[in-house]
DNA sequence: GTCAAAACCGGACCGTGCTCCCTTTGGAGC
DNA sequence: GCTCCAAAGGGAGCACGGTCCGGTTTTGAC
């Protein structure tokens, strides 16, 4: 190398060091994110995702604290993908139901395409270990949604009247309850994945019924 | 021992090998419920309660498929001692929302007494694996709850006009899921428990709202 | 009373997630 | 270029849940 050439162009600042930690980070989650894929989140190990990255046990947890962690780590980064698709989905829809609906497609998707990991998924994110970066992210990601809904339901309440006394934010959050108790009993296998959409559109109209005034 | 005088009194046809049996089931079943009480699940090792209840690890997998069994094992029983109790006083409940709420009285009230069991009971219910006689006893519990729920709704639908359309069961269903949720959001610790059941409430009554016209 | 079959028991053992602690590396100060 | 310390790495080992198999007890037929 040219002296000084390599400190000049791309990330120059940062050491060698950090340039290390960035890299075994993504070995780690290619690793992760593959070997989840193809054999699903109980058939893997952690020694199996060490070995994939070429890192020891060791180093593996102190890049997530848990098996569980990893799998966050990688469904996560689905989601975010996923989810910028649901949100524009849900602005231009046309029912208030559709728009809520198109926000939930991209947890549906994971769910249809990985049970096992998507179980695993809800699981943790509702009984995980308090600590645990990825999980906060995952909460974080849920609460959007939530609000998400809430907003649906406001900008609905500037066309419709709403109901005396009707709460709004309570509403969401039983829509979301309801979906999500719905998604776990899809990815647990106890019901028919064909039949959740319609069934979601139920549960929703019957709850906007009960918080909208008739037109 | 006189001549066949134990054949003849007590439980005369039942077994040497029969009464161990059922000796051994109420020593791990008191030795489980004593530990998971005084010491909360993650505490308490597969070996202390095989120690306590004086049998070998291997005899006690024999009695219960796994450690989450135990413990789902011994708050059924508590759960069904209770359970009378709730459905007694939905039945003289007043408003629909009342005997709801006296249905639920048990969850709520194993929630607040044992938090991490509860947590955990909930969790292997969601989740536990399939086989598992303790886990489908509690389903069945379950289901008998939502059930309840659809008839508390069905009675009240003879007393006022059900809208059109309107699926009593899916708002059973939709309350049921709700009420579990903010159940578990409880026993997580990440809502107040003494705002339980004015949220609950608030939940009903929406549903209520949409499912049933006007008087 | 004898004996074979069946049911039962329990502790040695295994796999897995995770941790402990020693080793190695990176880079700042001189 | 050398020193030195903090940070990152890694693998042997631990704890715990769960299984397996050899030995023992109970049962029922004769």
């Amino acid at each position: 190398m040219t002296s000084g050439g390599e400190t000049q162009l791309g990330s120059a600042t940062i050491g060698r060091r950090a340039r290390n930690k960035q890299d075994k980070q993504e070995r780690i989650f290619h690793a992760a994110a593959a070997l989840f894929a193809a054999h699903g989140y109980s058939s893997v190990t952690t020694q199996m995702i060490a070995d994939r990255a070429d890192v020891g046990t060791g180093t593996l947890f102190r890049y997530a604290s848990s098996k569980a962690e990893l799998l966050l780590m990688v469904i996560n980064e689905g989601m975010r993908r996923d989810t910028r698709r649901g949100a524009a989905a849900a602005s231009v829809g046309a029912s208030p139901t559709e728009a809520i609906m198109a926000l939930l497609q991209p947890l549906i998707d994971v769910n249809l395409a990985y049970p096992e990991n998507s179980a695993v998924y809800q699981r943790e994110i509702l009984f995980g270990s308090e600590q645990g970066r990825y999980r906060i992210e995952a909460l974080a990601r849920i609460t959007e949604l939530e609000e998400a809904i809430g907003d649906i339901l406001r900008r609905l309440g500037r066309t419709r009247r709403v109901r005396d006394g009707a709460d709004l934010e309570g509403a969401a959050r039983t829509i979301f309850s309801t979906l999500y108790m719905e998604l776990i009993r899809v990815s647990l296998g106890r019901e028919h994945a064909e039949a959740l959409p319609v069934r979601l559109r139920g549960h929703v109209d019957a709850l906007l019924y009960g918080v909208l005034l008739p037109p």
